[in-house]
DNA sequence: TTATTCTATGAAACGGGTTTTAGGTCAAGT
DNA sequence: ACTTGACCTAAAACCCGTTTCATAGAATAA
């Protein structure tokens, strides 16, 4: 492979003067310039990135940790990663974790060893503290509401917007409400701040019969629907955590010749739109377009909150 | 930072015998690699695997380039080559290139650049010629029937599934057949597969009206259902490209009331499953995996074809 | 006993850029 | 005429590992 010593001799002058016409800065003489281009042409060369990166001392690539592909809200952050890195600098590697403690820490790791520049988790299995220990290494952005002032953070506004929607449930005198959570309550800040929601609301949490935990896909919607259905539940409204798990639960009435009460959805994805029903939008991919332009910028420790809007019709 | 020097001379060995202990290899004495290990721990020492990169002349990316996120074909393939990596000691790097030329021809001068060892095409516009004169940089494997030998290739074999397919519809006297397209004819291999294999069962194409090209989503199977339901067509039969382009077009049966004619699906995605309708099985995330072991792999060019079914019930 | 091989280690070269340092030329300002 | 500053360039240091080469002592073979 030919280098830019090799340009340097072509061209009759030193490296570093080839390298300052690469790099299109400092003074150099527009005749230099032309002989230095003239002989790059010449000998069809091109810049080596690994040895620009190990000058530089990094190489540019964000570690996105994602715990698997199946679920919609990761792969619609990943898709505003990946489309805010299309105009940055930055390139995204993706690090599948399957949510597993030690695959979490290598990937820390590889951090410290300065194989990413920078990381984001769109969700974890390890804790903050573990997280926060690596951030001298390099930025780390988590997708979540981290309760704590000390690690870059991206996340919905969930509280608001779901107050919002059980109000408008309440006012429309619905208040036999099913709700479908993505995780159990203990382990999810997520299912906490929606049951918090529905309490503020309803002044009481739902009937133990009218609450599924850990649904979160087209299937799991259409069995809990299926149960609520053999169950003859009196229930006027279905609370799903995800447009295909509501596409779910529409598809389980159907097959049974039964019109489905109330159902609302979240994500906004294109069975929500499909089906017309009232949804939670998060703009996810608002989400993770912020989160590339946090883990990437210069600015100082923040944490961004983005708007969710509850769509009626 | 503390570099491999620091760990030489706080151990009294020079660099080399550190990196030996680092690496493993060579010989050794045992006491030696404790003193090093000791010193190691001691100063906190991490290699750095930017200059690893640098000395290997290598940095173990994989580049995928992706036209979008959107369509299941792509997200199943690249799911395949993740869990793939996830396996091996290369890293996964997403370009997207929203299928723009001058986007892939710029991946292509990065693989040049050494930005990444290999490059996987999950789909591309740029024409072959162009991508195979950039092999000498790096393995480049695309992931489709390139109908050339001089190219790394993983793709699926679909004609004689489709043929399967179609002769099983003949067998069931089932001849109105409507066919949904995923992109043009000129364009796409694929279309001209499904034809091909259509004619030499029905020995004629299908006819215009039942011909729908470009449909790819969940809402584009609704609406070319849609079109044949309000024209009153008889079909017997709706071939699709996809389980959400078939979940589609059973929805728009059930808006309009109908019952729908039988629907082919693709991919087996978990709409398929739950519709229960024949399809064809690609093994898509096989197909992905091929393509990560093909292009981290050492052995000779070699083009390999994935295997898929039809699934009738 | 001598030749050979194995074990163990250090010095130095190497990979390909970027950046700092140092100096030299030339024109403008005092 | 002298200083100052802008412009231009080369040499050398630097980034941090890996790998080759050279060497020396110990073990084994002939």
């Amino acid at each position: 492979m030919t280098n830019i010593h090799d340009i340097a001799k072509k061209s009759g002058v030193s490296a570093s003067t080839v390298s300052r016409v690469l790099n299109g800065k400092n003074y150099v003489a527009n005749s230099t310039s032309l002989a230095v281009e003239a002989a790059m042409k010449e000998l069809n060369y091109v810049p080596n990135d690994i040895a620009r990166d190990f000058s530089h001392g990094r190489n540019y690539n964000v570690g996105v940790i994602l715990p698997h592909t199946k679920h919609p809200y990761f792969t619609q952050i990943l898709s505003g990663i990946i489309a805010a890195s299309f105009e940055s600098d930055y390139r995204v590697v993706i690090l599948p974790s399957q949510y597993n403690e030690s695959v979490e820490i290598d990937y820390l790791e590889q951090l410290r060893r300065k194989a990413f520049d920078a990381l984001i988790f769109i969700s974890h299995e390890i804790s903050l503290d573990k997280i926060t220990e690596y951030s001298q290494y390099g930025r780390i952005v988590v997708c979540e509401n981290p309760n704590r002032e000390d690690v870059f953070a991206v996340y919905s506004k969930r509280r608001t917007t779901y107050l919002e929607a059980f109000k408008w449930l309440k006012s429309q005198q619905i208040e036999q409400v099913a709700v479908l959570l993505s995780r159990d309550y203990a382990s999810s800040v997520t299912s906490q701040i929606t049951l918090d929601a529905y309490q503020s609301i309803f002044t009481k949490l739902p009937n133990n019969d009218l609450l599924f935990e850990t649904v979160t896909t087209f299937q799991d919607g259409y069995e809990a629907a299926q149960t609520i259905i053999k169950q003859q539940l009196n229930v006027q409204c279905i609370f799903t955590n995800g447009d295909d798990v509501a596409a779910g639960v529409v598809q389980a009435y159907q097959a049974h010749q039964k019109t489905p009460p109330l159902v609302i959805g979240q994500e906004n994805q294109f069975s929500g739109q499909l089906l017309n029903i009232p949804r939670i939008n998060h703009h996810f991919d608002k989400l993770g377009r912020q989160a590339l332009e946090l883990v990437t910028g210069a600015g100082e420790m923040q944490q961004v909150v983005i708007e969710s809007d509850f769509i009626i019709r």
